[in-house]
DNA sequence: ATGTGCATGTAAATTGTTACATGATTCA
DNA sequence: TGAATCATGTAACAATTTACATGCACAT
């Protein structure tokens, strides 16, 4: 019987995944550990890309193996620590990823607009509610984003320009959507008034 | 040693899975087979929600199982195939589904939008070339939408006013997201012409 | 002493996709 | 007769999340 490596890191292919890509991107602007990772998608990307913990750990090392980060150990007292920084090479192909002309696939999964899309099995009442729900959830998100524009200004202002972009572009995506419900719910209303 | 039931079969659980009531509002739809209702997602909710055959099955039995749909073998020919209708159970499952204040969360997975995020990497005609991709993406969708429009209007005449809804809304969301693109794109060109 | 944050890691479960397998019907 | 479409189903695979497990540091 062949001794079988049951650990599951992932295979080594030629091409790395999408979250080794997003960790690659996350080291280069200055995330050091695994936890910093974790931290600075959650402060920026989270609203296009999440990555879980258990994801993060395993690219990292697939990244060390091709020498596109190298990491040493610093740990911090007692407490162990893995400090990464992104290499010439992983600048490289951090370039070519961004660079290269692949289907980049925009996945919306939006139980929300499911529901939107059924909502005909409802009351016009019971509708109009389920579009002010939509509406509220879209207003928030666009208050969430506004409250981070400011650092994505200052970042701007330091060469960073292109988190204000992404942020910009959620912002108009959930403002255009909250036009539409305004205009659902006058049309909703006016015919029978509630 | 137990007979154990290794049919990869969803199990029983309170909850029916997501998949289930889009099935099931399909159903209600008028889809009939389990084909149809695959057609019926990819003509209509798939810009929000996909669903692959291999869920759509299970789906069936399992939202016959509690009497929400009931079903028929119903032959073309001696082609098998098997006919569901949605009962009164089934209708108030799903009026309940969509009244109910679950989460609803907005998933959105974009690699575009990582990649603009990360777009600093590159140089200014490079992240240039990578906002036009982003905007010539989100053009395509819109006249894809746009080409489906005059059905949604249709279905609205005719008492189906929700689908032309979330047609709208992701119009608007792409649209608003095609300005701010514009916007960048003078940003970037102007700085530094090529 | 105790809760929160830093830090890493793995096992199991869940969810979803892709590919395969089968076979009838319709139309050119 | 051969391709496209209708129709159902499963096995294998891939991706992701959740939960668990561990332990130090620091402030209250």
């Amino acid at each position: 019987m062949l001794a079988a490596n049951n650990a599951r890191r992932p295979a080594y292919r030629e091409e790395l995944s999408a979250p080794a890509y997003v960790v690659l991107g996350m080291v280069r602007l200055g995330a050091r550990s695994g936890y910093e990772i974790k931290q600075a998608v959650e402060l920026s990307i989270r609203f296009f890309w999440t990555i879980s913990q258990a994801q993060i750990y395993p690219s990292l090392e697939q990244l060390e193996l091709r020498g596109l980060i190298c990491g040493h150990d610093a740990p911090r007292g007692r407490r162990r620590r893995r400090a990464y920084q992104i290499t010439e090479a992983g600048q490289r192909e951090l370039r070519e990823w961004l660079k290269r002309a692949d289907p980049m696939r925009f996945e919306l999964r939006d139980l929300g607009l499911v529901k939107l899309f059924f909502a005909d099995a409802l009351e016009r009442d019971e509708a109009l509610e389920l579009v002010t729900t939509i509406k509220a959830r879209s207003q928030e998100r666009v208050e969430t984003l506004r409250a981070i524009e400011p650092a994505g200004e200052e970042a701007a202002g330091e060469g960073n320009l292109h988190p204000l972009l992404t942020l910009r572009m959620g912002i108009a995506c959930h403002q255009g959507m909250i036009e539409v419900c305004k205009e659902f719910e006058r049309r909703l209303s006016i015919r029978r008034p509630a």
